[in-house]
DNA sequence: GCAAAAATGGAGTTGACAATCCAGAAAACG
DNA sequence: CGTTTTCTGGATTGTCAACTCCATTTTTGC
């Protein structure tokens, strides 16, 4: 479904994929509906928990550029192919299942939590000036980074995603406590 | 097709909102991958036509935050319904219709162009600072639009998008040459 | 060890949708 | 006008994918 889309994926593939017979994948999952709610929840767990090492210790600027970097070598290994996971599942379901929706909204949440802890705690050590807002900044660079991937998905290289986190990226250097 | 997707839309239903009959239809487009073509190309004109009078005079900070706070009313007046009407065909299609992906590549470059010129403006009048990359900073801006209006759409509200837009433009608000 | 319950394989059904076909109407052209 | 070309409506076809069914096997609980 990651790689063709969910529409574009039929329950037949899965059973390929999964070794697996109708019977079996009905049994367990109602109807297709179902099953692509699993694969929201499962996309969601599988890139938070892919991304734990680096956004659990968001608590300097070396490590936020880090975690930038690793997204970019990521996307270039990948060659450009295919967005984010949980990007692109929200825009095909967004307005087509409403189920999807609230999980993908509930998943971005997270993820976004995550990014705005780590700041938190840059402001709370004196690194980030006590005037930045970490909520709006986390989202902020959520937003560049879905973007710069969808930019970097159509065009396939990775220009696009590294201007826009290294904009976001600048905009938050705007914040540091000991150069400014 | 913006409002169900591609693949949410037969061709029965745009057969219905014509009031045109199949054999009309398939007399014009040999066949619905060609239609999707077309669609692309509709919406990349509709979309860079509507902000053609916005995005034209380019030229100052004041501009360029009016062009964001319009983008802003326009998806709060769509009680953020739908995304980027560009990039949620791009997600969609990205990895399925390799044309519609260099269709959709070519509309971000058009869009992306114009506002690189109205940076490039505003560069040569001395409103920006002679190091300010016009190219790269247009990429970041439209990215943040992306990025801002998927998550707005997901989350049915607007802060995503005015957090990644208010980002992107402190971001260029720092190359301001004349308050710096 | 046996009965009840859960799990499984895979053929079969149903419905929907893309695409076709053809008969007839309108336009174009000389 | 007449003929040729283009256009149009709507019924039809073929395919494919979601979902069901049932006979058989495996597991569970006593």
């Amino acid at each position: 479904m990651f790689e063709h889309g969910v529409a574009g994926t039929t329950v037949e593939d899965v059973q390929r994929a999964a070794r697996v017979s109708a019977s079996q994948l009905y049994h367990y999952f109602k109807e297709k509906k179902e099953l692509v709610l699993a694969v929201v929840e499962h996309q969601i767990d599988e890139v938070l928990e892919a991304q734990q090492p680096l956004l659990s210790r968001l608590d300097s600027f070396e490590a936020l550029q880090t975690w930038c970097d690793a997204i970019v070598a990521l996307q270039e290994q990948r060659h450009c192919r295919g967005g984010c996971p949980i990007g692109s599942l929200a825009s095909e379901l967004s307005e087509l299942e409403p189920e999807a929706r609230d999980g993908l909204a509930a998943g971005f949440a997270r993820w976004e939590a995550r990014i705005r802890a780590g700041l938190q705690t840059m402001r709370e050590r004196g690194k980030l000036a006590p005037e930045a807002d970490p909520a709006r900044l986390a989202l902020g660079l959520l937003a560049a980074l879905q973007g710069g991937l969808l930019l970097t998905q159509v065009r396939r290289e990775t220009p696009p995603l590294r201007a826009a986190l290294d904009m976001a990226m600048g905009h938050i250097r705007s914040f540091d406590a000991i150069r400014n």
